[in-house]
DNA sequence: CGTAAGTGACTAACTAGTCAGTTACTTCAC
DNA sequence: GTGAAGTAACTGACTAGTTAGTCACTTACG
């Protein structure tokens, strides 16, 4: 039997990834994840203090995970968003703790989460600068549009899938968004100066 | 005291679209509902059966409301995604109830929606066909990446604000979304397409 | 007075969290 | 080496509070 704590520590934080990916923070049931994991329920309260305090863990590797596995690169967009498509295909239960931790936790982004959308930002608004990115949508908001375009079929939505997409249909969608990334964010020779505000032509579409 | 059975049931239909779409179905409790409506719990049981079917009628009543309330237009995208994002954000219900169908029962979507997305597709191929529509990508796969682009900053992802946005930045983000969903579908002359394509985009993205 | 609408009290099952006690591993005197 | 002592890891049993669902009964209305 296994007495290293670290061990221990892992092995929970795994069966509470699982639980709470599938049920969420009120639907997940803490003798479920001690039983899963092979421990005794109290050591996830000698370890990580609580229900709540373990989502926190679980959430937390889950982002510098993903982080890790699809780093950002503002001068390829469409190759980030395919990379991000792809990660969120083959790693579900990423997207589904991001999508329960924003409906049960409104307003409670992570730190690291914060930290990295800034970093991204900074990232993209200097690619406009230097003219390789489309330049018409400020930088936050270009950069939400394409993580939104990433997270077409991704859990969560409507589209998703309960099982495994073939591999033909995946690489179709993936190509798709990075279409789409591309023709969103791929610099227009004829449009001129970058600092233009020329969005929605300024009409009024409800009154 | 009102004893019109319809009367009732709207009433613990209003409350419990608020206790799921805050609390998801894991999270909602009949009995605050119970409250919240003015009505003995037991009524929730004679009139819709129990919890799992009071959501469903609560979720199938809030997709009705979406499908009436932004149209389809599949020649005007731009409009229809700018629409749909604004119904969402100034009402926030529909798009947690509907985030939270998908993350608790994995694959069990309504019919209601699943119609409505073939019409959709069908609409939209026949846009494609006509010229209207950029035909790169074909149809579902469009229509989902149009969809996803409205959902920016809704609900359910880690851009929503758990309060109101201001109207400036409603409106640059309707803006946004509709630039993006125009560059995903304007038709292009240089993709050598056999259909002729014709000037669409009018200056107004919505009529 | 018959019936549909509504009520209050109840229960069986569940659930997060606690706690006293046990087990295995390390340290160290001899 | 060896065994006593100390300690971190771990366990089983328990509790107090909740929760979905039930049921016998009452109320209002035509």
């Amino acid at each position: 039997m296994a007495r290293d704590s670290r061990i221990t520590r892992a092995g929970i934080l795994a069966a509470a990834t699982e639980e709470f990916a599938r049920h969420g923070i009120a639907g997940a049931r803490v003798d479920r994840i001690a039983a899963a994991a092979g421990y005794n329920k109290n050591l996830i309260y000698v370890h990580f203090g609580g229900k709540d305090q373990l989502f926190d863990a679980v959430y937390e590797a889950a982002v510098r995970e993903i982080l890790e596995a699809a780093p950002f690169d503002a001068y390829d967009l469409p190759g980030y968003a395919a990379a991000l498509l792809e990660f969120h295909i083959g790693h579900p239960h990423l997207m589904r703790l991001s999508r329960w931790n924003a409906l049960e936790r409104p307003g409670a982004v992570p730190q690291t989460v914060r930290e990295a959308g800034e970093a991204k930002t900074a990232a993209l608004a200097r690619a406009q600068e230097e003219g390789r990115v489309d330049a018409a949508l400020p930088a936050d908001r270009l950069l939400a549009l394409v993580v939104s375009l990433a997270s077409t079929w991704t859990e969560g939505t409507p589209d998703a899938e309960p099982e495994g997409v073939a591999a033909a249909a995946l690489a179709a969608r993936r190509d798709a968004v990075a279409t789409a990334v591309r023709r969103l964010t791929a610099p227009r020779a004829d449009r001129g100066h970058p600092a233009g505000p020329r969005l929605a032509a300024g009409s009024h579409p409800r009154d």
